[in-house]
DNA sequence: GTAATAGTGTCTGTGAGACATTATGGC
DNA sequence: GCCATAATGTCTCACAGACACTATTAC
């Protein structure tokens, strides 16, 4: 079966058959470009805080965008958002996850042509040692929160979007997910695990409660057995568990009968 | 700001620019198809059921598969999966819900051509009243449970994991979201809704419990104060409720505590 | 009568949230 | 001394699941 469909001479079975082959001729679809574009958020001094680089070509020149670019003709889209993730924001770079987010397919998101883009989402952690191409002066980490204000960018395209779809994606994912391990480097502590969780979520959480809860939660977390100095005291050193679905969910939205308590 | 992009006439300012320019040439992007295919799922006699269409060409001819097909080049992609669920299910199978599902890219998904595709999932009752299309010899709805058995039919291209993703999905949207009521028409009684959640679940819930759980849930459904015949006496009736999402969520799995217990 | 379902009431185990307490070390 | 944090323990309230019970109607 070769790549070279040969549908006109299939003989029409009923009516409307020419029409349908005619549309599925692939000398005759809409000529539409396909990109991937990639919300790579992690966690940096409190801030969550997402990957963007500075356009360098119309349109919206000199504004900032997703890393993203079009996905090649051979080329899963998978692939082609962790390449484009490495070219555009350097090459050690790698998420520790990554997804699809969903499509977005506006006729007028891009001035230029018709482009829908397949937006996916990175988590990885504040790596401590600087990595190629995140400092430099095109491509560089903005809060989250700035996003859309004075002290933040004004996004290219529908990227705000994107990012907003991100944003909320990340939150979900920490509830039922263990990918809040995904923002911290090996190995961390429990606090660490919950200050990811309190920048994520804009919220404040109760230690106690959260460590329990953590400890609790079968997988999440495994113990080394070594501690860490906090500058008061010692605490102990906690790894990755094997688990990636949460039972029962790290839930943000309180449960209904603490819809009265407002702080954490 | 023309749709013919002249990028190409912009100064290059370093090294990769002008390679990254080429890359946004509109005539430069790789030739790759855009489709919609939309997952329909309804709840018919007992069983969780999906809309399938026979495939009158090559490839994958007499095979069935998900209605769909490619987007128009200045037509957005919801509007993309109304129009095609209406042209090969008929004009009036209209969804009570439609939400976009992800895209679909390997590259050798169809074997004549680069196409991406994305898929939508739509939720509708089982509408007493057969309707154009949906019932015709080329358009029917498949129990779900019987795709890739001997009862069922087998899919085209990879269509069968977009069914399991749909499927899934959906699953998870009962959870947290009032979209139960899209499978059910009003007014209806708590015993449908409950028909539906085991149904689409696949497992048995307590009558007396989720009924309790039901009514306490702000929002998910509001009492017309009618009463219907059962047969074996009379229910109450209920209409949809205005909301959207669900506090406390109606989980499926059981939390912690009852991981022994292997029936509802 | 039996069988099946709608609807109400009640008990128990679990866990989330809140709070108290102790230990440690920087200031 | 004070203060912040790690870590443990305990109390209470709400709810999920389980079960009992009544009422109704078909058979």
């Amino acid at each position: 079966m070769s790549h070279g469909a040969r549908v006109t001479s299939v003989q029409p079975r009923h009516d409307d058959e020419s029409a349908f082959l005619r549309r599925y001729d692939p000398r005759a679809f809409p000529p539409i470009a396909v990109t991937v574009d990639i919300v790579l958020l992690t966690v940096r001094q409190g801030q969550l805080t997402v990957l963007l680089v500075r356009r360098g070509t119309h349109p919206h020149r000199d504004r900032w965008a997703l890393p993203g670019g079009f996905v090649g003709e051979h080329e899963d889209l998978d692939d082609a958002a962790r390449r484009e993730l490495a070219e555009e924001a350097g090459v050690d770079a790698r998420p520790r996850h990554l997804e699809q987010l969903r499509a977005y397919g506006a006729p007028d998101r891009d001035p230029r042509m018709r482009v829908v883009s397949v937006a996916y989402l990175g988590l990885m952690p504040d790596l401590p040692r600087p990595r190629a191409g995140t400092d430099a002066a095109d491509a560089r980490f903005w809060s989250v929160s700035d996003l859309g204000t004075e002290d933040g960018p004004t996004l290219a395209f529908d990227h705000d979007r994107i990012v907003a779809d991100g944003v909320e994606r990340a939150r979900s994912r920490l509830e039922y997910t263990s990918l809040a391990t995904s923002f911290v480097e090996e190995p961390f502590t429990i606090a660490d695990l919950r200050r990811v969780y309190e920048t994520v979520w804009g919220i404040a959480l109760h230690p106690a409660n959260f460590r329990r809860k953590v400890l609790s939660t079968d997988g999440l977390v495994v113990p080394t057995g070594q501690e860490r100095s906090t500058g008061r005291g010692w605490t102990q050193l906690y790894r990755r568990g094997g688990a990636t679905q949460l039972h029962p969910p790290i839930l943000r939205q309180a449960r209904t009968n603490a819809h009265l308590t407002l702080d954490g």
